[in-house]
Order: C-alpha cells, then structure tokens, then sequence
DNA sequence: GCGCTTATTGAAATCCATTGCAAATGCACC
DNA sequence: GGTGCATTTGCAATGGATTTCAATAAGCGC
C-alpha cells in the first residue's frame, strides 16, 4: 500500500540513495535534483518508515518519561518541560504512566535496552539507586529528576530541597509556631529524606527541639496525607504548624481539618509543596514551594540530547532554586 | 555492543529462527528447546531490537493519542483510560501534547503514515472535518474522542453533550433562574456545538425566549472564560446564571466574581463542564458535568486495538452518558 | 578541446528480527 | 528395521532507509 523510497527514486528518475539524501537535508545534492525529488514526494504523499530509519540509523530521536501519575500537575509540568524542549530538537517523547506499579515501572523502563527510545526519564522512581546504577552501566542512558544516583553516566536535575524545606519551617517559626509537624511522602525516597533534612536543619538552627512524635508519613498522596494528619491529631501532641512534603498532602490535611473543625490558619498552618494547580485555588490559598518542574524537565531533556549528539560534555547535575510562595495558609495577613 | 539474535542463537546452538520463535511464543518449539534459549537469552541480557521488529512485522503494537495540554485533569483522565487499556493489550502510547498548536498536532499526526505508531488518537483537535476525513481515507487509522467524523473509518466515542447540556440548563431553570448566560469553547467545535444545542434546547422546552447577547465564547481556557464573563457583565444585559463549557471558563467566572464581589451562588449560580480535580475544591463547590473521560480514553483504545487485531467489527461509535454533580455552586442549600 | 579537480550520483552492503518453505528429526506402528 | 506422518528446526528472503565507496558528471584553466 505505502510508497517506498525506492517508488519515489524511479519516478523521480535518480536513485534512492539521493532520495534519502533530500530527506536527509544532506548538502550533496544539487537544489535541482532536491526540487525535483521533494516534488514527487508530495506528489506520492510518501513517508519514510520510521522502524526502517530507525533500525538503520541505530537511533530513534526519541526520549521516554516515566512518571507515577500523569494526572498530578507536578509531572505535568515537568513533561511539558521534556516535551518542549524535545520537540525543539525534533525528538519525540514516549510518557510513561507507571500508576505507581512498579512492576510497570520496570516494563516501561526496558524501552530502552529494546532501543524503543534512546533514552529515558525517571521521575521519583521506584527503583533503588543499584538498580538504576546497574541499568547505567550497561550502557543504558538514563536521567533522574527530582534525584541522584551516584554513577557518572547518569545525569540528573533536582532542586534544593534541604534548602526549601529549612526556609518553610525558618518561615513557619517567624510566624510565631513552635510546635511544627511534618509529613512526608515515600519514606525511602531522597526528596522526602532532604525535605526531612531540612526541616531538622531549622529546628536545630532556631534551637527548638526536634519531637518524633511530630512526624508522620504521607506517601504524597491526598489519602495518605489525610490520614496520616489524623494520626498525628490523635496523638495529642499539641502542635499549630504541618509542613508536608507536597501540595496533595496539604490537600489531605485541609479535608481534615474542615471534618475536624479546625480552622486554618488560626489553629493550623499548612505549607505545602509543588504549587500545584490547585493549590492557589484553595480557601485560604495553601502556602507552599513553587518547584521549578518545567525548566527541570527542560533541563534534563537537554543533557541527554545533548548527550546523544556528543555535544560538549555537559555537567552532569543541575541544582535549580525553589521558591516560597506564602499565602493563607500559614500567614493570617494574607488569609483573605 | 548490543548483542543480536544470531548471537543468542550460536550461543544455544540453535538458528536465529528458533529464537525468535521463542520469543514470540511460538507452538513449534519443544519446551526443552525453548528453556535452553531463554536461559542463554537471560544470561546475554538480550532484549530484541524494536525497530527491526517493526520493520519486519510492519506494525509496532504503540497508539499516539495527541491533547492539546496534558496538564488538564480532562485530558489526563482520558490518557489515563487509553493507557491502562493500552497496557493491558501490550500496546504502548506515545503522548503528544500539542500545547494547543495546530502546526504541532499537524507535525504529530504525521506519526501514522510514517508508522511510529498504528493508530492516532485525537481529542479536541483542531484539525477539520475534511483533513481528518482525508487522513483516514488514506488507510490511515485515526479514532476521535469527544468529537465525530463523517466517515464510516474513524471510530469515536463521545458523550451526550445534548442531553445533558440541557439538563444543566434545566437544573437551573428549576432553581428559578430565567436569564442564563452561557459561555462557550472554541465556536466551531462539535463539542461546543451540541453544549449549545442543549442549551437552546432546555430554553425552548421551557419557553423562555433565547437572547443572542447572552452568548459568549471562552475558547476552554480560563483566562479567555474570565474575558468572556467580563464582557457579559459588561453588556448590562441582566441574567443570573451562567453555564460555560468546561471547568477551566468557570474558574475564570469565580476569578472574575471575586473581583466584581459577585456572590457565588446568591448573585450569579455557576455550572461548569468537565469535573476537574479542582472544582471539588473550590469554595463553594462548583456544579459541572461528570465526564466519563477515563471510560472515553478506554474505549476508544479497545476499539482501536480490536481493529488492528482484526478482531471482531466493533461498533463504529459510542456514546457515554454523563452525570449531573449539583454542588454549592448553583444550589444554595448545597452551599456550605 | 583536453586534462584535472571537485561536486553529484548510484550500486550495494548494512541494520536485525520474522516467516514461508524445505529439510530433518522424532515417533508410532507394522 | 522400515515406512509414514507429525513435529521441530533451519535456510534464506524480506521489510525500507542509510551510507560508504566508486563512478560519473560538471567546471575550470589553458
């Protein structure tokens, strides 16, 4: 049914050598020979297979992103970030929903040693660093977002959680809270580890002693938030400040505190994180970090192209700053 | 570096033939031989080069499905459906966001006849009636959600816009509202289309004259709802509830009624369209349509799939029935 | 118009897995 | 053991574009 180069070649009277080179922009053709090829191609309507470019070019120009949740504006934002700068390059992207199945996760990922894509994104990946160190050192490119791995080969992009998260509590003791909890999300990951990190890091710093009680795990999921809200209310260890690891948990804990009749921010302040959409929509608006997703989804998809084009060596990491949006939430100047 | 069949074959001192049998779960080969190969194919850590596979069986079990923003939970929702579906057949998805520009759903499209994936799947594109029509004519396979074509090769599954358009505009009728506003998506759209229909449809059934000036366009988008809404107000032409065509223009209403000090609902009832994970959320909570967005994606990918498979015929169409979600936003009693 | 250099073009090998067909092996039964 | 039939296996062709290398054409100076 579909034309081949080959079908193209004979009614253009040349070879399919230079068919492939008009298609190719290569610079050995005359722009007589090109007009007259390009001109037959749109007579056919002819399209080059992709799985034969691909098979013999031994690259693909496409990346692949997996992602938990594709319906959580935090991966969003960090795939327009990866797709736009893809497209820039003429890459595609494959997204990758692993709906936080690992078992999809690990399905997905070997897209790449099947040379489905040529290299993929790992957003907040189940896997274990060895995992991914094992997968890098064979020869598989990989890039993290939103973490690290300790292997050369594998860049990655991140923000500087410790830092973010000692200013939201630095933020949360100003407004007069001594008494803060937190929440976190997947208790092995290294987000949830530095955000951690940087709320001990301001306790310690503003020398107000740290209470384990005061912490809870919230997997970054809405339900999980709620619930592990209610633990920590049933504890009755007073507290009248929550800083969870993102924007679902806060979600979770405003539920809450509307069942619970708690009001906020009077008797709980909430910060958040990823300024999700939803976020600023709430009553009161939810304080919380506004996390660079796009230009980090830009920002790794440029590494690895640029990887795959043997452009100049690029530096393996990027720290890029976060921001701290204070809104209601946990500032009652603003909670109107 | 990458080992090939042939390598795997010599290893297990079989032909490349009976590997690939093996790979493919072939009958004809003995289980002693099969275990022999799988044992070297997992010792070499070999995984079969995908394009050339493509090329040889002339398919490459993967669907595109192009949106023109992923970061809306609508269009999300409907990935969501067509992936998990996808999935479960072995298919992949490409996912293209057009970030709402047509050359860019134009470039994607092009991903069938050049055979990355089998089929495409379009959701609200811009595209008109006679490319998609064209397209298809060509052998290419297209389905379409949200949105019909009139050619007997394109599948589609959509909802019944009509019908409950008109159900909204009842509800409100039945709320005592007479002078309804309604803000609509792009204006040559089969969504907004029939959204209108159903409108003019619920006015007519309970003999209140329509009034043209009452009409406005908000292209789907918040920010163009908030513009639509201003214009409405500013006509000075009465009218106490507004009915746009998705969730996104509603945001822009309440953007706008907090401004104007318009109560929600006491001044102006709202009814939006969609369900978007925010409209839960917002104070009051806004009434809208329940789009069967995840059953929509998982459909049209079924029938899809069932095509390429030479399955069974399966209807070329199907309607999904939405629901009604009366909240706060367009019933006072509902409102706290 | 001739010889030489340079710019274009084409022939053929290559990428790697799949599959129709033929060959070989295995098995049952006489 | 031999014959016949059913299973397994292998050979070789195939899918379609790219690219090296050799061949041809074009361009230039004299």
């Amino acid at each position: 049914m579909d034309n081949k180069i080959i079908d193209v070649a004979k009614r253009a009277g040349v070879s399919a050598a230079t068919v492939s080179r008009v298609l190719n922009d290569s610079s050995l053709v005359t722009e007589k020979t090109k007009q007259k090829v390009l001109k037959v191609i749109e007579e056919m309507d002819y399209h080059p297979n992709a799985a034969a470019k691909h098979l013999r070019s031994q690259k693909t120009e496409t990346l692949g992103i997996i992602v938990p949740d594709i319906n959580n504006s935090y991966f969003a934002e960090i795939i327009k970030g990866v797709e736009n700068t893809a497209y820039g390059h003429k890459y595609k992207v494959i997204i990758c929903d692993s709906d936080n199945r690992p078992e999809k996760e690990l399905e997905y990922i070997g897209l790449v040693p099947n040379r489905t894509v040529d290299a993929m994104i790992l957003v907040a990946p189940f896997m274990s660093d060895e995992m991914i160190d094992d997968f890098a050192s064979k020869g598989h490119l990989i890039g993290l977002v939103g973490r690290s791995v300790d292997n050369e080969k594998v860049p990655y992009c991140t923000t500087d959680n410790v830092n973010f998260s000692s200013q939201v509590v630095q933020h949360l003791i100003k407004q007069g809270h001594r008494q803060i909890a937190f929440i976190g999300g997947y208790a092995d990951s290294a987000e949830n580890y530095e955000r951690m990190e940087g709320y001990m890091k301001a306790l310690r710093d503003s020398k107000i002693p740290f209470q384990p009680g005061l912490i809870e795990n919230g997997d970054f999921e809405e339900k999980r938030g709620y619930d592990a809200f209610i633990r920590l209310l049933d504890k009755n260890l007073p507290f009248t400040a929550v800083y969870t690891a993102n924007d679902e948990i806060a979600l979770g804990v405003y539920r809450a505190c509307r069942e619970r009749q708690i009001r906020i921010p009077e008797d709980m302040a909430v910060v958040g994180v990823d300024n999700n959409r939803i976020s600023g929509y709430l009553l009161p608006p939810l304080s919380t970090v506004e996390q660079p997703k796009y230009a980090m989804g830009a920002r790794i998809a440029e590494k690895l192209i640029g990887i795959l084009s043997n452009n100049a060596e690029e530096a393996r990491e990027t720290v890029i700053e976060s921001t701290l949006l204070i809104r209601g939430s946990s500032d009652y100047n603003k909670s109107n």
